[in-house]
DNA sequence: TAGGCCATCTGGTCCT
DNA sequence: AGGACCAGATGGCCTA
């Protein structure tokens, strides 16, 4: 299932450009627009600030409580507190728009079909697990193949699969590293299956292959 | 309406 | 001190 096929966008845009919905404590986390800059809470843009004010406002704050460590009041200390929660909030917005772009360029080297919505995050990962291993086999059976060695192809049975299934094997086809360009998931998916020589071993040939194979 | 998925916030912990 | 990482909480959106 897709929840957000055409909704929000998944990559949610933060506080410097615009916010996809407000929250409660919004008004303390989000843009420094909303509020005045108190001169212990500076923007982190502060030194694009026209003017550059922020500089000189810090300098004159330094120079006004007597440079470090001095005692700061309970006002001083609540808005460092909410300066650091703020750019922690940032930091790991980002960090997360990054594991989502990560999760995003892995389902592009992914076969999906073209009606099958969106991979969710763990589906993508589970996928992603079982192709690889599916991939694994393709090669070691070419291996068996490519050197003459006397022993037939396992039983499908016994090539096993890190999730206990046996998913089949046919994706040494291509790529996904080496054709991640180009990689045309849908179709190479659907033709896997025929291009298969007629050797293969029959788990090898799935037949209609299931996206769930994978998960 | 319940459940799944997601983005975000938050506080804790570890590391540099 | 500050950043990275993590897990829990919260609330929004979507689908069955």
């Amino acid at each position: 299932m897709a929840p957000h096929p055409s909704g929000a966008p998944a990559n949610q845009v933060t506080c410097h450009t615009e916010r996809s919905f407000p929250r409660a404590s919004d008004d303390e986390v989000t843009c420094a627009a909303s509020a005045p800059p108190s001169p212990t809470h500076l923007p982190p843009d502060c030194a694009e600030a026209p003017g550059g004010g922020c500089r000189g406002a810090a300098r004159k704050l330094r120079t006004r409580h007597g440079g470090r460590s001095r005692p700061k009041s309970e006002l001083a200390l609540s808005r460092q507190r909410r300066s650091r929660r703020k750019k922690a909030n940032d930091r790991e917005r980002n960090r997360m728009h990054n594991l989502n772009s990560a999760l995003d360029a892995l389902r592009g080297v992914l076969p999906t079909f073209p009606d099958d919505a969106k991979l969710t995050k763990i589906e993508t990962l589970r996928f992603a697990h079982n192709y690889i291993w599916a991939l694994t086999q393709t090669l070691r059976l070419a291996d068996h193949s490519l050197y003459g060695l006397e022993q037939p192809a396992p039983p499908c049975a016994e090539l096993g699969s890190p999730d206990g299934g046996s998913p089949g094997d046919w994706g040494s086809l291509y790529s996904p590293v080496s054709h991640a360009g180009s990689l045309s998931p849908a179709a190479s998916l659907e033709e896997l299956p025929g291009l298969l020589g007629p050797g293969s071993p029959a788990c090898l040939r799935p037949g209609p292959l299931a996206f769930s194979d994978f998960l």
